[in-house]
DNA sequence: GTGTGATCATCG
DNA sequence: CGATGATCACAC
């Protein structure tokens, strides 16, 4: 199988993820050529990795859209039997300093959520990597009551980030979006904006939506 | 270290 | 057993 080119057009996307559905990781690994791993413990992005590879993203860790020429970004969405995702969505990194004027209109979140693919897998542990099944993609951008929802928790963490409150911060916080870490490990440090307005080191954080909510949007896609 | 792709693993 | 905190690989 030759290399996939990007997409020109969000239906020509939605075609290859059409022609994906069904098949199992392993054999679309196998079209592809991708190495295989046991599981995902020291590959955590592979799934993600081979689904762009099918879908013509464009390859690299560049901060931009998967499919950039149509503005769309590609999610997968590990899911149980019961159609339930399994885990949080990561987003993207939390911004600690130079928060001044900062908006949500403004903010990465926003832009990244703007026009999302997403892509269920039913992904139970117990199944194999390989015999996981790849499902029905989807289009989504967010409506004025989601965005509602994502505004006012983005709004709510980068408010007690930007008063210098960042160690405050838990996965506890929001509604439908929440901050974790986003690190290689516990070492990894970088700057923040500290209690008295002094530059602290803490840990990278990254903003995940909370699986109640990519629950409510594969029940808008599919039913409850 | 930052940002891409995420899931692992432990704790309540 | 679900959710939070921790972690893995790779490019640059």
């Amino acid at each position: 199988m030759p290399p996939v080119t990007p997409p020109r057009s969000v239906g020509e996307l939605m075609q290859r993820v059409e022609n994906i559905a069904g098949l199992t990781l392993g054999e679309l690994a196998q079209q592809r050529s991708f190495k295989t791993p046991q599981d995902l413990l020291k590959e955590k992005g592979w799934v993600g990795q081979l689904i762009e590879a099918a879908l013509g993203a464009t390859a690299g860790s560049k901060p931009v859209p998967d499919f950039e020429h149509i503005g769309v970004e590609l999610k997968t969405l590990p899911i149980s039997y019961q159609g339930k995702p399994l885990e949080t969505t990561y987003v993207s990194v939390v911004p600690l300093t130079q928060l001044t004027g900062l908006t949500w209109e403004a903010s990465s979140v926003k832009k990244k959520l703007a026009h999302v693919l997403w892509l269920p897998i039913l992904a139970e542990r117990e199944i194999p990597l390989i015999d996981r099944v790849i499902g029905h993609g989807f289009l989504w951008q967010p409506d004025a009551h989601q965005e509602q929802l994502l505004r006012r928790d983005w709004e709510e963490q980068i408010e007690l980030i930007a008063t210098g409150h960042v160690e405050q911060i838990s996965g506890h916080l929001g509604e439908v979006m929440q901050i974790r870490p986003k690190a290689a490990n516990a070492k990894a440090l970088t700057d923040a904006i500290g209690p008295n307005g002094k530059i602290v080191q803490t840990l990278p954080r990254g903003f995940y939506l909370k699986i109640n909510f990519t629950q409510s949007i594969l029940a808008q896609e599919f039913g409850a």
